[in-house]
RNA sequence: CGGGGUGUAGCGCAGCCCGGCUAGCGCACCUGGUUUGGGACCAGGGGGUCGGGGGUUCGAAUCCCUCCACCCCGACCA
C-alpha cells in the first residue's frame, strides 16, 4: 500500500483527553478516533489490527470445533424477560425509544439458548460450541480509558452445550487452552485468575488478565496462586482464643466511632476488635462481623447470599435492628433477632471488643462462643498485600489488571429459564448444560499496546501488525535513483506477498522516520541516497530498535529470515 | 448518580479572574521560492455560530442563569 494514497492521520501533539498509553498511541498513530463517550471509529490502519486479532480468534475457535454464527444486536426483550436479565442488567442494557419490545444485546446467552431450544433436542446433538465475533452494546455508566471500556465494542463470545457436566468440563478446558493459545499468539503477557461469576450466574469461572496500572480489576497473585480480589483468600491465621477468659463487661466509649479510635483510645489490639456492619440482603437484615479493620468483600457476600440485591443499612435501620447507630453496633444484645454471620477468622475467638448496641458503649471480653450466637461463618474479607498465599505461604502481591477474557461454567441457568432441554439416552428430559466464554477484541489490541510501546510509539508483533514492512524512501522525490530503487523494492515485496506499507510521500526524512516509529511496524526498510550509492539499504527492527545496513541484493533473504 | 475539571480554526493551546479597537499563538492546510537521513526555512494566503440558549450591559470569549458535550475521581460494572 502506498502511503501517499492512504488515510493515516498521525498526530504530533498529544490530546489531554487520553490518559493511558494505549489510548494516546491509538489516537496518535491514526488507528482510531473517538466519536462519542465510549464510542470509537476504527480508521483503516486500526481496523487492520482488529482484523488480525479476529483472524487469530477465529482460527483458535475453529480449532476446538467452534461453529461461527452471526447473531443480531437487536433482540426481542421478551427473551431477556424470561431469564430475568432485563432487571439484572438494569441501565446497562440499551432500550430503544421508538420501538417497544426491542433492546440492544449486551451479550448473547439468551439468543444462543433460544436457538438451542429450537434445534438441539437429543444428547446426540451435542457437544456443540457456537461462537460469534460481533458488536455488543452496553450502556456503561462511565466509559473510560479509550477502547478499554466502551459503550459499543466487538466481542468474541462462545457458548458450549453439553449433555453432561463432564462434557462441560471438557468444553471449558478446551476454551481455557484456546484462550492461552490466542493470547500467546498475540504476544500478550497474561495470567489467569479465579473469578466471581457475578450476575452471569453459574459455577466456576476464570478471567484472563493483563497486569496494568490502567486496569480496573484488582488481583492477588503469588507463585502458584492467582485470584481476582473479589474471590481471593489468604492463609492468614484466625484470631483464636487467649487463656484468660474474663466475663463480658460493658465500658463507655463516648468518642470512639471506629476501630482506629478504639485502638488509639483504649490500647486494644486491632485484631481483638470485631467490626459489625449491617446489610440489607433481599430485604432481610444481616449483621456481619469482621475482624478489626478487615474490609468486607461485597462480592463474596453476594455469592453467599445468592443475590446482588444487597446494600448497607441506613442509620435509622441500624437503630431499629440493633438499638445503636454506626460505631456502637455489635453481636451481643441485639435489639431484634437478626441473622448474624461472621468472618472465618473470628471462629471461636474470645476476649473480643465490639459495640454494645447502645450508643457510646462497647463490650470487652466477648467470647463469641459464650456470649452471642453467630449463625454462620464464611470467608468474607478482602485480602491485603503481603498476606501468605494459601498455596505455599508466599506473600501475595495485589496488582491492578485489565480483564481480557472470561470463561464461565454457566450450568443450566439459561436452559432452565428458557426451557432448552434435550432427551438423554434413557429418554429422559434434561436441561442443556452450558458454558459461556468471552474475549474483548479491542481490549486485546489495547493491552498489546500497553505492553509493547516506548516513548516514540508502538512496537507491533508480527501477529498483530497492520502491515509487516514499512518501506521508507528518503527524499525519493529528489532522486531518480532512490525513487527507482524504492519502486523496484516495493514491486518485489508485493510480488513476494509481504504486507508492505510504502511511505512514498514527498515528506522530509524526519517526518517519515518519526511516523514510522509511531506506527511501529515490525521492520523498516530505509532506502536513501547515502547508502544506496554503495548498493546498500538500511533495515531497522522496531521492537529492538536495532539497525543493519546490508546490500540491497541481500534484503529479501534478510526479511524472509526475520518475518518467516 | 455524587464530586472535580474542560469546551476558543482540522489538531494542540493562550486570552476569561479584572468586560472595551479587527479574537491571538504553534502545528496542519493552500501559493511561490530555498532546503533535504530524525518532526526545515522565507514570503504570501485561506479557515472562527469563542459548545447551545437566555440574561446583565452602551459594549460579553470574558459577568449571571440554564442546558449540552467531553475528561478525571468515586459509585456501578455480564
Amino acid at each position: 500500500m502506498r502511503q501517499s494514497a492512504y488515510f493515516l492521520p498521525t498526530l504530533k501533539e498529544q490530546s489531554a483527553e487520553a490518559q493511558i498509553p494505549s489510548h494516546q498511541l491509538m489516537l496518535r498513530a491514526g488507528l482510531v478516533r473517538q466519536l462519542a463517550s465510549g464510542v470509537f471509529s476504527f480508521l483503516p490502519m486500526g481496523y487492520r489490527v482488529i482484523k488480525k486479532v479476529i483472524e487469530i480468534l477465529r482460527e483458535e475457535m475453529d480449532a476446538i470445533g467452534g461453529l461461527e454464527f452471526l447473531l443480531p444486536a437487536l433482540n426481542p426483550i421478551e427473551i431477556w424477560e424470561q431469564t430475568g436479565r432485563v432487571e439484572a442488567m438494569g441501565d446497562v442494557m440499551f432500550h430503544l425509544k421508538n420501538r417497544d419490545g426491542l433492546v440492544l444485546a449486551p451479550t448473547h446467552e439468551e439468543i444462543i439458548t433460544y436457538h438451542a431450544r429450537q434445534h438441539v433436542k437429543s444428547y446426540r446433538d451435542m457437544p456443540m460450541i457456537w461462537y460469534q465475533i460481533q458488536t455488543k452494546f452496553r450502556n456503561e455508566a462511565r466509559p473510560k480509558s479509550g477502547v478499554l471500556r466502551g459503550r459499543q465494542f466487538i466481542m468474541k463470545d462462545a457458548y458450549s452445550m453439553d449433555s453432561s457436566w463432564e462434557g462441560l468440563d471438557v468444553a471449558y478446558d478446551k476454551h481455557y487452552q484456546a484462550y492461552c493459545n490466542i493470547f500467546e499468539r498475540c504476544g500478550i503477557k497474561f495470567f489467569v485468575v479465579g473469578a466471581s461469576s457475578g450476575a452471569m450466574g453459574g459455577r466456576q469461572s476464570q478471567e484472563f488478565m493483563v497486569e496494568s496500572n490502567s486496569g480496573e480489576d484488582t488481583c492477588a497473585i503469588a507463585e502458584g496462586y492467582s485470584a481476582n480480589i473479589e474471590v481471593a483468600s489468604s492463609a492468614i491465621l484466625p484470631v483464636g482464643r487467649i487463656d484468660e477468659n474474663l466475663p463480658i463487661e460493658e465500658f463507655a466509649t463516648p468518642n470512639a466511632k471506629t476501630i482506629d479510635d478504639l485502638v488509639e483510645q483504649f490500647g486494644i489490639p486491632e485484631h481483638r476488635c470485631a467490626k459489625s456492619v449491617v446489610y440489607i440482603v433481599n430485604d432481610e437484615p444481616w449483621l456481619i462481623l469482621m475482624r478489626g479493620n478487615d474490609e468486607l468483600n461485597e462480592t463474596k457476600l453476594q455469592a453467599i447470599a445468592g443475590t446482588n440485591l444487597l446494600r448497607p443499612a441506613l442509620s435509622d435501620e441500624l437503630v431499629e435492628f440493633t438499638g445503636a447507630d454506626h460505631g456502637s453496633i455489635g453481636p451481643v444484645n441485639l435489639k431484634k433477632k437478626i441473622k448474624v454471620v461472621a468472618d472465618n477468622l473470628l471462629k471461636g475467638a474470645n476476649s473480643m471488643v465490639s459495640g454494645a448496641n447502645k450508643d457510646g458503649f462497647h463490650f470487652k471480653n466477648i467470647d463469641l462462643d459464650r456470649d452471642c450466637k453467630i449463625d454462620e461463618f464464611y470467608d468474607l474479607r478482602t485480602v491485603i498485600e503481603g498476606e501468605p498465599s494459601v498455596v505455599n505461604g508466599e506473600p501475595l502481591r495485589v496488582v491492578k489488571a485489565i480483564e481480557l477474557g472470561h470463561i464461565f461454567k454457566l450450568g443450566t441457568k439459561y436452559s432452565d429459564a428458557l426451557g432448552a432441554t434435550f432427551l438423554d439416552s434413557d429418554g429422559k428430559e434434561n436441561p442443556i448444560i452450558m458454558g459461556s466464554y468471552g474475549i474483548g477484541v479491542e481490549r486485546v489490541m489495547a493491552c498489546f499496546i500497553e505492553q509493547n510501546h516506548d516513548e516514540k510509539g508502538i512496537k507491533w508483533s508480527k501477529a498483530l501488525a497492520p502491515y509487516h514492512i514499512h518501506l521508507i524512501g528518503v527524499n525519493q522525490h529528489k532522486s531518480d535513483e532512490v525513487n527507482a530503487a524504492c519502486e523496484e523494492v516495493y514491486a518485489k515485496l508485493s510480488e513476494l506477498k509481504y504486507e508492505v506499507l510504502y511511505d512514498d510521500r514527498a515528506e522530509t526524512a524526519g517526518i517519515k522516520f518519526n511516523d514510522a516509529d509511531l506506527l511501529g511496524l515490525p521492520v523498516q526498510v530505509i532506502i536513501g541516497g547515502k547508502n544506496l550509492k554503495d548498493g546498500n539499504v538500511e533495515i531497522k527492527f522496531r521492537a529492538s530498535d536495532e539497525r543493519e545496513i546490508i546490500p540491497l541484493a541481500n534484503l529479501y533473504a534478510r526479511l524472509e529470515s526475520f518475518l518467516k
